[in-house]
DNA sequence: ATATTTTTTTTGACAAGTCTAAAAATAAAA
DNA sequence: TTTTATTTTTAGACTTGTCAAAAAAAATAT
């Protein structure tokens, strides 16, 4: 087994060479854990022995084999944990963060099976964000952020690309859960803010801040 | 907060002190922590800094008022995880305690209020042991030993003394299950054993050991 | 009342994980 | 290409939690 530290630094070097494409950087791992360059020098040297990652000096670190499965697994525990924290349990998205934080650490892969069975083997977090399933296969779907989108382009909402408190309550003040269906009615080239029409005929103005950070499926361009 | 090492000690303090109905001793705790007794000094040593326990050298230790508070709420989050893992992702009564032992060290008095609640907040555990409520509550019922019953007793499981897998595989297998009727028919001096009928007029034999360790509701005595 | 055994505490050491401050390596700028 | 700035690593220290071995206190037996 792992200690907790140890699982948090793979997923941050997991979510970090995702997103950059490339080996984390000791910089980029200790903002997102939250702690020192000296500290991740320190926890990137101890699971370079233990063969979790690919170390060199300087030139900054990504996942063997090994780590990809552990922070797979942590991902997928994590996610599973927040669909029961909102199906089962009521909370909101932007309350789930934290509680999944702690239960992602909880050992065991008969839990963690029992829990997909129990939730209905969801594919997807409250989030949006896909869950891999006990094999670390990942279901994709096609999505694009809501700034991609043209004139008289219609989706549903899917994901989110922050996943901050703010913004969360911020789309759930707007109706704009996952699921919601929207119509780009006029983009503002000034700002490349739009103005969509969602449920109810609703009109909203979304500023480009929050386009960028919300995906969408898109559905057939209206023909009118 | 508390640190789970520490979490893990004041729930010891409070198993061992609630049983043996005095302060509990170094060598009890190290017993049931799985540790040595030069830990157990070390720890109590702190944990009497930060006023969770009383200690006095040599003389053993109770828990104090905030420690006492922070033992009933593990308590009380250990047995709701144990009636999830049972009620609700089918576990058997003799797998859930690994995974509650972790479980309750998940911080966050919204978790375990909602799981209460989800859970039609339950009295009892899979193994019919009280949960205290969100104020520390107990709910107490009358419930004595198998064995201190008489020949033509009537009672209903409602717990038991021993938690083993052994133990609990082995009611499993017998049918004796919480809720289970039973009438006993006839006390063996020799061993005090008691030959006992169950649902169904099945007659089990049951040895000392079982009886010393299963709780049961009794009901009017048979007059027949 | 003294000796012996048991229990408990102290001592010193170790591993994991963290930090600050300083040094070394790399990247960027002049 | 040399200088400057940034990034990363090293060094030394601290906390938490653990242990084995030795010392001290308490309990038990003679």
């Amino acid at each position: 087994m792992h200690s907790q530290a140890e699982e948090n630094y793979l997923k941050a070097i997991f979510s970090i060479s995702e997103k950059e494409g490339k080996a984390a950087s000791t910089n980029a791992i200790a903002a997102m854990i939250q702690t020192t360059a000296a500290s991740v020098t320190d926890m990137l040297r101890r699971l370079s022995e233990k063969n979790l990652i690919a170390y060199e000096k300087y030139r900054g670190v990504t996942l063997s084999e090994s780590g990809h499965k552990v922070a797979t697994a942590l991902i997928r525990k994590h996610r599973l944990w927040e669909v029961f924290l909102v199906e089962k349990l009521g909370f909101s998205w932007d309350e789930v963060h934290e509680f999944a934080e702690q239960l992602e650490h909880v050992q065991g892969d008969a839990l963690v099976n029992r829990l997909d069975k129990f939730l209905g083997n969801p594919k997807f977090d409250p989030h949006g964000d896909p869950i891999p399933d006990a094999q670390g296969r990942w279901t994709h779907r096609p999505q694009a952020l809501l700034a991609t989108l043209q004139t008289g382009d219609r989706g549903v909402v899917t994901g989110v690309e922050d996943h901050s408190t703010a913004f969360l309550q911020y789309l759930d003040q707007q109706g704009l859960i996952l699921g919601a269906a929207l119509e780009v009615v006029e983009r503002f080239p000034y700002d490349q803010s739009l103005r969509v029409r969602t449920h109810g005929d609703r009109e909203l103005m979304l500023s480009e801040k929050v386009c960028q950070n919300l995906y969408v499926r898109t559905l057939n361009t209206s023909m009118d």
